[in-house]
DNA sequence: AAACAGGCCTAAA
DNA sequence: TTTAGGCCTGTT
């Protein structure tokens, strides 16, 4: 009944810049997670994946075709991590946290997936945003079969603009359920084109994106960053603020890291976040 | 029990 | 332009 089909494994060698620990607790994402073994599963763009490190590197398996297709784009292996790392450091401001945080990668996250991540992120905390996008998912995701388990998919805005009010309500998101379902109805009825804003320059996408209800300054940024991938944005939430001031106390202006800005803030987070 | 959690919105100065 | 309070819900 069930096909089975081909996995491919594709190795990174030299990982000094792909540390799947730091990628997937770093903050940026929400639908990956860790079995006792340590190796991380998840999904995006439909399509399931497992990695897991040993001594050779970090082992990708995923469908074959789907690491061309897909996962060389997602994990953002075309940029030189090590180079960014190098220019950040020039801010000696900026070193601990660079040093702490090797290894993190901006994700290409899907703008839709982005966009309800972060809607729904606003005010809560990571177990319960995973939570909520994980109901979310299974509740109208496809389901997929990989290597013996069983993912949901992030459903598409039209999937989550069909939702009755009950199906809506089960999600337990409170106020941000009016703000997830007026995003998908938008998106879903072309209103709102979101592979048109990954076209704008940031500022002009960010304006689009602060029209939406719920959309603020910090989820907007988010969904520059890590739906559209561009490194110029930079979001600021408590956590940043703290951040801001412990390692450049005022006159701080993040557009001094030009185009790896949003790298940046990344390191910042997850060294803050870290407790160090 | 009350405060807080990876904001945003509205009303009021 | 900045500030205060309210908002769903779950956890401590």
């Amino acid at each position: 009944m069930l096909t089975q089909s081909k996995c491919a494994e594709v190795i990174i060698a030299d990982c000094e810049d792909f540390e799947p620990r730091h990628i997937f607790e770093c903050g940026q994402c929400f639908r990956f997670n860790a079995s006792d073994d340590g190796v991380y599963r998840g999904v995006a763009f439909g399509r399931a994946v497992e990695l897991r490190r040993d001594d050779g590197g970090v082992r990708i398996l995923c469908e074959d075709g789907d690491f061309e297709a897909v996962w060389k784009d997602y994990f953002d292996l075309s940029r030189d991590y090590a180079a960014a790392r190098a220019e950040l450091c020039r801010e000696p401001r900026l070193r601990d946290a660079v040093a702490f945080g090797k290894g993190i990668r901006i994700l290409r996250q899907e703008p839709w997936e982005a966009l309800c991540s972060f809607i729904i992120s606003q005010c809560n905390n990571i177990p319960r945003i995973k939570g909520i996008i994980e109901s979310l998912s299974s509740l109208c995701g496809e389901k997929i079969q990989f290597n013996g388990a069983t993912y949901s998919a992030f459903p598409d805005a039209s999937r989550v603009a069909e939702l009755s009010e009950r199906e809506l309500a089960s999600l337990r998101a409170g106020y941000r359920t009016a703000y997830l379902s007026a995003a998908a109805r938008l998106v879903a009825s072309g209103a709102l084109d979101l592979e048109a804003i990954r076209e704008l320059p940031t500022d002009k996408a960010k304006e689009r994106l602060l029209e939406l209800p719920g959309v603020g300054e910090k989820v907007a940024s988010c969904v520059l960053l890590f739906g559209f991938g561009k490194l110029d944005a930079f979001p600021v939430d408590v956590w940043m603020k703290r951040a801001i001031t412990a390692f450049f106390g005022s006159g701080f202006d993040y557009r001094t890291f030009g185009s790896l800005a949003g790298l940046a803030q990344q390191y910042m987070f997850y060294y803050m976040r870290s407790g160090k």
